[in-house]
DNA sequence: TATGATACTTACTTTTAGGAAAGTATAAAG
DNA sequence: CTTTATACTTTCCTAAAAGTAAGTATCATA
């Protein structure tokens, strides 16, 4: 049986196991941007339209836990918190360029109207 | 507002609209393996483990209405139906195997016991 | 007259992802 | 003494994905 447990969780294919690190809404568009810059919370939410705190709390945890990204904290008031990508993260961009690239052909074949980049 | 509607749906990002199309639990799988192979619904089913008739069915219609595999049905008692891969089904294998490999690296980092192919 | 073979469908339940809205902590600035 | 700035946390709720279990149709064969 080509299956197996990890982190309390079944997995069925390594499929599953690639997007549970980098599947969902968010992630990939996270870490898109956490590869061009370093980026504070606060960009991070800017920058990401339709985000909420919660959302973007919680995959910022998920993909630090599992080593795609860093989190450096200030010890200043207000508070001042950086994310970056890792070395394992930047393994993820180009399966995310090729998604990407692969949504806006689709999108084309739709006739669907959207700006590029 | 990098957004689109298409079928009653609201997309964010092309990545979105890409997941849409081949992702889940079931629709790599399925198309990894039609593209191999025309294969029978039963043969699909045994060869795809842990997947319900419900959620085979389901997956099965969706890929068809999005163009990604074709179905066709011959007129015989019991009930004889081929499902294949599209010119259109095609364009994602690349993006599934890139997914799969990067899959495959997950489980290596994470030392996880797994059979190759 | 019952059984087997194949490809489903249907109804119901559980699980997971995602979203809305409000609240929290700290210290400086007005 | 109230407001501002930042990065969250918490609770509650909805919707979508997935799973369980049983049922259906047809005809040939035993």
């Amino acid at each position: 049986m080509p299956e197996f447990f990890h982190d309390k969780k079944l997995y069925y294919t390594p499929i599953e196991f690639a997007l549970n690190h980098i599947g969902g809404t968010w992630k990939m568009p996270i870490l898109w941007r956490l590869h061009k810059n370093i980026l504070r919370y606060g960009e991070l939410k800017k920058d990401i339209p339709h985000i909420t705190d919660k959302m973007l709390t919680t995959q910022l945890r998920d993909l630090e836990e599992k080593g795609l990204i860093e989190r450096k904290v200030y010890a200043v008031v207000p508070p001042k918190v950086e994310y970056s990508i890792t070395e394992k993260g930047l393994k993820a961009i180009p399966i995310i360029e090729t998604i990407m690239k692969y949504g806006y052909e689709l999108i084309q074949e739709a006739g669907i109207e959207f700006p590029p980049k």
